[in-house]
DNA sequence: GCCGTTTTCGGCCCGACTGTTTTCAGTCG
């Protein structure tokens, strides 16, 4: 799997190598795209190879292959060692830089033999640059700016971070209240990515009211810089260094404006491609007749989809990796929503690490509408995290008898549960007879995560009373990268024990290939917020958008079972491992 | 570099904003 990504970087790295020679357009967007399938691709290539069914994945063709084939072979690529000696790497770096772009880079190099990252910015400050034709003072100031805030925000936020920007600024927007009419988050935010670059706001409204809506956009209280202001379109920088840009389009354009600023790129590439072959163009402004350009809808996005004759496929995952070719036949998956969500698996009390109170997760639990929730607080050897020892548990759980007396007549479920430890031999820091008593076992690795944890793992599933495997992969984020683990074996031996993979909100961990992998296997996964306040208990529906992600079904999803399902799931495993 | 119910050659998604121009290039999404 992580051969996939190796060769999507090459390719991605090509493209930006052919991009500074000002090489044909189209070949770099095909390395672009070969480089977007490959990192996306649920199945390691070698097999796509062998299986010959990589020749049939639209958008890589016999060049790309050959390239492909020559890095498993080789561990290079030969024209990729030939470009790279055409431009000092440090430069490229360069292109990520807001306001910079390949032809000026070019330029630099060219004209100035600049050479490196603190090459470009000497021949900025120095003035070098604006002897440049073309480099007026007000471009260097934005290539200076540019470099600012890329060296402040090279990490992107969470989606939880993101959301929670996003959702104050709606919410400032609605007061608009008679002046917009609709208003919504678009982008990377809605497909619910892990990472969001940044924020982008959707709003029709008639063109008459359009500056006002700019000009209240910008004049929000976290605004440290404006980037630029139009009629339709605004940005702004945050105090926090985090970018929001609003979009604005007629009541009528809603759907079309819609469905294009959600994107992906590489998803609507291919819509637009599609509505071309039918005679049509598609732009953010509606759906067109490609001779008369009469327009002929867009107000909905349903409508957009289904004017080029396909099913509309939920945002998140709108990135052109098998959905499209669902949609045309009308076979798209219903995937899980959450609507579809009777409890959580996993969250913590003041017992250990948690700040809300055994009652108040409880009650929050029961505000979400849920039927059930699992308390998991840590188990003794979380020293930081105040783990529990046996005693505590046993106490815990008088506790949670005399709660779920009063919250029985309500028809709602408190399962005593645990996030057990996971040692570094594999044994878990609670014994087997303490185990059974718990409602459900959620087991997770919390030290050494710079090894190989694989085994680890795989000897907790082998245990008959866990049924889930907190944060599988270790990954937090992007910020911890994880330890090295074979997922592949995993989900083999998830499958072979019934034991479930978590995916966890807080964490972003268990990605979306990994979970295409889950529901590919018939492995079970469970969405939980990992919740150490009350509030983080809301930050579910994040969790299920990251669930849809990975085409998460209801089915394989263990949060869709009601209470009964989930006991049933736990003795399954019990009495398939002989535990009773 | 990829692709084909008009095509194995000749196309390839579409538009906004900015800055330096006076009709357009560069960058972005």
């Amino acid at each position: 799997m992580n051969r996939n990504k190796e060769i999507a970087r090459i390719f991605e790295k090509m493209a930006d190598i052919l991009e500074f020679l000002g090489d044909n357009p189209y070949r770099i967007a095909t390395y672009r795209r070969v480089a977007n399938v490959l990192s996306e691709l649920n199945v390691d290539v070698e097999e796509l190879l062998k299986s010959g069914k990589i020749y049939h994945i639209p958008g890589i063709g016999q060049s790309s292959v050959e390239k492909i084939i020559e890095y498993l072979r080789t561990g290079k690529i030969s024209k990729y060692e030939e470009l790279k000696n055409k431009v000092p790497e440090d430069l490229l770096e360069l292109m990520e830089v807001p306001n910079i772009g390949p032809k000026t880079l070019k330029l630099a190099y060219e004209k100035l033999g600049v050479r490196s990252k603190d090459d470009f910015i000497r021949a900025v400050r120095s003035g070098m640059l604006a002897t440049l034709p073309g480099f007026g003072e007000k471009k260097l100031q934005n290539i200076m700016r540019g470099i600012e805030l890329w060296e402040k925000s090279k990490e992107r936020m969470t989606l939880i971070e993101a959301f929670e920007i996003g959702q104050e600024y709606l919410n400032y927007l609605k007061e608009l209240k008679g002046i917009i009419e609709k208003v919504e988050l678009a982008g990377s935010l809605r497909r619910r990515k892990e990472t969001v670059g940044d924020i982008d706001i959707l709003v029709s409204a008639p063109r008459q009211n359009w500056s006002k809506i700019h000009e209240h956009f910008v004049s929000f209280h976290g605004v440290k810089e404006v980037l630029l202001k139009g009629e339709t379109k605004s940005s702004v920088i945050l105090e926090n260094a985090r970018q929001v840009d609003l979009r604005t389009v007629e009541p009528h354009q809603w759907g079309s404006a819609l469905q294009y600023f959600t994107g992906s790129k590489e998803h609507n590439i291919r819509i637009r491609d599609i509505a071309k072959s039918k005679g049509l163009k598609i732009s953010e402004y509606g759906v067109f007749k490609a001779d008369t350009d009469q327009w002929i809808g867009g107000s909905s996005e349903e409508e957009v989809y289904e004017l080029i004759g396909m099913q509309m496929p939920p945002p998140e995952i709108r990135e052109n990796t098998g959905e499209i070719e669902l949609a045309l036949e009308g076979r798209l998956p219903r995937l899980v929503s959450f609507q579809d969500i009777k409890g959580d698996f996993h969250i913590h009390t003041n017992w250990s690490d948690g700040i809300g109170s055994l009652e108040e997760m409880v009650n929050m639990a029961y505000q979400m509408g849920y039927e059930y929730v699992v308390i998991g607080d840590h188990s003794q050897s979380a020293r930081v995290a105040n783990g529990l020892d046996v005693e505590r548990y046993k106490k815990q759980w008088k506790e949670i008898d005399r709660l779920q007396k009063e919250y029985s007549s309500k028809g709602f479920y408190i399962l005593k549960g645990c996030e057990v430890d996971i040692l570094p031999d594999g044994s878990l820091d609670l014994p087997d007879s303490v185990l059974a008593e718990f409602d459900f076992v959620v087991a997770s690795i919390h030290t050494r995560f710079s090894q190989d944890n694989t085994y680890r793992i795989l000897k907790a599933m082998e245990n008959p009373y866990v049924n889930l495997i907190g944060h599988p992969t270790g990954k937090s984020y992007g910020s911890r990268q994880g330890y090295i683990l074979d997922m592949e074996k995993v989900i083999e031996v998830a499958k072979e024990t019934g034991t479930a993979l978590e995916l966890n909100t807080f964490r972003a961990d268990l990605s979306p290939e990994y979970v295409r992998m889950c529901m590919a296997k018939g492995v079970f996964i469970a969405i939980v917020t990992d919740a150490h306040a009350p509030a983080h208990l809301q930050y579910m529906h994040l969790g299920v958008g990251l669930a849809r992600r990975g085409w998460a079904v209801p089915e394989l999803v263990l949060n869709t079972r009601d209470v009964k399902g989930v006991r049933e799931f736990v003795l399954r495993k019990r009495k398939l491992l002989a535990a009773v």
